[in-house]
DNA sequence: ATTGGGATCGTCT
DNA sequence: GACGATCCCAATA
């Protein structure tokens, strides 16, 4: 396993979100593949970062490699990885992942054993994502704190070939542009996870 | 299988 | 003061 360096989110978001399809996302004990990503980007009516630098959206413009987490719908934090060079405004949304290992610890912070991680809020309530991990880069080992692992790392498996591309979800501008990416739904968290 | 409404609060106008 | 890059449950067919 091999976290995956600054270089990695150093491009455009939307070169950088198929890329990491298959790519595995660690918190603590907790792990999952990456199965669905969107991107984001400044000139994106969609984005955050398309009216410009807020208190909320202040991650976007900075370095690539820190994660950028909000807080939505009064209930659920959202995580993404900031990608591009400084003052980019970019960012590619993580939407879900199929847990690899923790998945107790998952099971208990949902309080249910299916749908663990296939979405935005149930994936950061699994993986407890939430805003003390917001600005955080995940590619220093030494800015990690408390030696806990957050990171997103390769284990070999490359992206897949033909992922699916569709629009992205939940939106209200940018409705046609087709920057959401998804690897074939796994098994894991569509159904049981404690097998 | 699909649809519709309620929950809930940080952030921005 | 309004509204989300959402989720869950209940009610339909």
């Amino acid at each position: 396993m091999q976290r995956l360096p600054r270089e990695f989110f150093g491009r455009n978001a939307p070169i950088v979100a198929p890329l990491l399809l298959n790519k595995v996302l660690v918190v603590g004990q907790s792990a999952g593949r990456i199965t669905e990503v969107e991107a984001y980007t400044q000139d994106d009516p969609a984005s955050h970062s398309f009216k410009g630098v807020t208190r909320r959206n202040a991650v976007m413009f900075g370095r690539a490699g820190h994660l950028y987490v909000y807080f939505t719908y009064g209930m659920h934090h959202c995580a993404n990885v900031v990608t591009g060079v400084v003052d980019d405004g970019q960012a590619v949304l993580i939407r879900a992942v199929d847990p690899m290992s923790g998945v107790a610890a998952m099971v208990q912070r949902r309080g249910r054993s299916n749908h663990l991680s296939d979405g935005p809020g149930k994936l950061t309530q699994a993986f407890a994502i939430d805003l003390t991990l917001n600005g955080l880069d995940i590619c220093d080992e030494a800015a990690l704190p408390d030696d806990t692992t957050v990171g997103i790392f390769d284990d070999g498996l490359p992206p897949p070939d033909q992922p699916q591309v569709t629009p992205r979800i939940g939106i209200r501008a940018g409705v046609d542009t087709p920057w959401r990416w998804m690897a074939a739904a796994g098994i894991t968290c569509r159904g049981r996870a404690d097998t």
